[in-house]
DNA sequence: ATGGTTGGGGTCCAA
């Protein structure tokens, strides 16, 4: 079962390159961020032309939005709602037996200061609570599967400069910390850096603000996908589609995809 | 230290 993950920027702009990379990486199951798309503007039919007929897809005008799409039949398919908001940013299915949440954690604005930034003290809360709804939820020994744009890169080399970028929202101490807090509470396994030694550099993302991004190659490790520890010898392969952010009009993150032996 | 780019919706906000 190969699962994919990408903040898209918008579906309706880029649902044509969404299938492309469905055609390419041949993922059963896709998890979209940032879909910017109301439930009744979604994209459906080209999705479904693909060979994805499950299609589970939670948006709003402007803002968020996540979808899953899916070859593989769902029997469950939920809506959650975090810290008190309705902005569409955690959605989870069930298929095979594994429980998959699609997760669009807030960027959290400039200024790593919850006094003079709501949208970071939003982020920090968000997280907060997804750590303790999934201890709560689950034990270690269930199979779930968490993906998503976490907008935290926690180790040193999943950006290009862990000095540079401490006081950077994306990769301060405390957004480490409360990650790393969430990640330890259900012994999660995080499936890239499975594959990937931790002291080698790793990235997700590069800011549309970057021209020549691959030349300068200044990157970060956002986009992340977890499995629980039932799942980690199922582990296979791993892929960073890099390839994708030189698409014409591309997304500033890339397709990042697991598969999993079941 | 500063500004750099993108998408959506509408002449600015969030990333």
């Amino acid at each position: 079962m190969k699962i994919l993950t990408w903040n898209i920027n918008s579906v309706r702009l880029r649902a044509p390159i969404v299938v492309d990379v469905m055609r390419e990486l041949s993922p059963d199951i896709v998890c979209l961020q940032e879909t910017k798309c109301p439930d009744e503007l979604f994209p459906s039919q080209i999705f479904t032309d693909e060979g994805y007929t499950h299609q589970h897809f939670h948006g709003m005008k402007s803002y968020n939005g996540v979808c899953i799409l899916s070859k593989i039949p769902f029997t469950k398919k939920d809506v959650h709602h975090r810290v008190g908001r309705e902005d569409c940013r955690h959605i989870a299915v069930t298929a095979k037996g594994v429980d998959v949440h699609n997760l669009y954690i807030p960027a959290g604005g400039d200024i790593p200061d919850v006094e003079q930034n709501d949208k970071f003290a939003h982020k920090l809360d968000f997280v907060d609570e997804c750590a303790a709804w999934f201890k709560d939820q689950y034990t270690a020994k269930d199979k779930v599967v968490a993906v998503g744009d976490f907008n935290i890169a926690p180790l040193e080399h999943d950006v290009w400069s862990h000095k540079q970028l401490l006081g950077v929202v994306s990769h301060t101490p405390i957004e480490v910390e409360k990650l790393t807090r969430f990640y330890k509470s259900l012994e999660w396994v995080d499936g890239v850096r499975h594959f990937v030694p931790e002291d080698q550099k790793c990235y997700t993302w590069w800011s549309y603000r970057n021209k020549d991004w691959s030349v300068s190659n200044r990157g970060r490790r956002l986009d992340h996908i977890w499995v629980t520890p039932p799942l980690k010898p199922k582990l296979k392969s791993y892929k960073i589609h890099q390839i994708a952010r030189d698409f014409e009009k591309p997304s500033d993150h890339v397709p990042v995809m697991v598969e999993l032996a079941i």
